[in-house]
DNA sequence: ACGATCCGGATTGTCGACATTATTGCGGAT
DNA sequence: ATCCGCAATAATGTCGACAATCCGGATCGT
């Protein structure tokens, strides 16, 4: 049976209701702490209750989602000070990857880094910050598909779609991109050269400075009444 | 309405299914890979499907079961190489989570650790390896508490439970209990003079030791046939 | 004897209906 | 004007029934 069509817009393509109301979180489509409630969902993602219910739960699980007894559930508002702790967790994680992927990376995987590289040094370049920051995950990425660790690539898939609303502002900050570019490349140059220790450690420092970019931009942001949105 | 009795033993006390299946999981009252099939775990819960199948869905989220489409859920069976996988990224988040310990404990924190270890060294004089190793979570715990980062203290805690499974073997390595003893008091005494980053590497060379350990336990094990119990 | 096909039981996935619980708005008393 | 109780509403939690699917063995034809 051909399914009653979405009225607004989420992504459609053959997922589940899991995948498209995970998306529609992590992309910002809903304010945090917005409620969530399951009749709207519903009709936004055209299926039925039980399917959301069961996004919901799992949502809940990962962390993108709050559910409260008989309240329902929200987005899950992250709050400053946990987004450091997750930035932190990050870095431990990271610095794990990085170290095994300079054991293990095969020359595709190599290649691959190489070629981001070069992409991203290109866009920094055009000024293209934002192109920019489309690459940086996926450089990240390619290293952990190197690394081979799919327990910490998970973990580590996880927390940065919890922190995500947080990383956008980190290349605001003068000269930061070009920093983050330079670290990039030791990065690549440890991993590379299969010195695991010191891949390890240029991901650390790499997501340090990371780590105070954001504190710096809590500073710097609106401290503004925080509304609760309903 | 008073719900039917349970038949057989699974833990009781006012938790929910959820919780109650999690507990009968890491505990081992199922086998690895055995079937979980709702109506059967209706009865030993004594809840309604509903709740088991949201049950099913976190434990699936959690990494401690696995569900095939129409094809129901399982205990999941987490290989030797998993293993060690979770064990190296556990390495990763309580080294983190030792550093953030010896700079943020309490006093109260420390009296703990010390009574902890006390304890500790006390079942050990008297060969009585089996309360030692259940006080050796507890030392971790208290870390996480003083650490106060929730979010690596929860990652920590579910890949603990997927790898129990192997835990209990390796303290039947000859020696291995007092190498441990020795570690564990290195930890605590770093992080009693609140040396981050020298608490940071005991508690990684102390989980080296255990991946390094189970490492052999693994290569002397009975490597039979591992037949899929249905 | 052997393979493909076809049921039948068992189990999961989905839906709708109902009970339970929070929340909101209103009215009246102080 | 404020506060309390109370009903109306909206949302969630739960249950039972039915449809869809998978797996096993039996059946049929060659």
């Amino acid at each position: 049976m051909v399914r009653k069509a979405t009225k607004r817009a989420l992504p459609e393509g053959g997922l589940d209701a899991y995948h498209r109301l995970r998306e529609g979180i992590t992309a910002g489509q809903f304010q945090p702490n917005e409620r969530l409630v399951e009749a709207n969902l519903t009709r936004l993602l055209g299926t039925g209750r039980t399917a959301v219910r069961a996004a919901l739960v799992r949502l809940d699980q990962e962390g993108l989602v709050t559910r409260e007894h008989n309240r329902g559930a929200r987005v899950r508002l992250v709050t400053d000070g946990e987004a450091l702790e997750i930035e932190e967790v990050r870095a431990a994680l990271e610095g794990l990857l990085a170290h095994e992927a300079a054991e293990k990376a095969t020359p595709t995987h190599l290649r691959e880094l190489q070629a981001l590289l070069a992409e991203m040094r290109d866009r920094l370049a055009r000024d293209d910050s934002v192109g920019y920051s489309e690459l940086n995950p996926r450089f990240h990425q390619v290293i952990w598909m190197a690394a081979g660790n799919r327990t910490a690539g998970r973990l580590v898939a996880a927390l940065k779609s919890q922190g995500l609303r947080y990383q956008y502002q980190t290349m605001l900050r003068p000269g930061r991109a070009g920093r983050s570019m330079h670290e990039h490349e030791m990065i690549y140059k440890a991993i590379t050269a299969h010195d695991a220790d010191t891949a390890e450690a240029a991901m650390r420092t790499h997501l340090a400075e990371v780590l105070e970019t954001l504190r710096w931009a809590m500073a710097h942001q609106d401290h503004g009444p925080r509304w609760l949105p309903d």
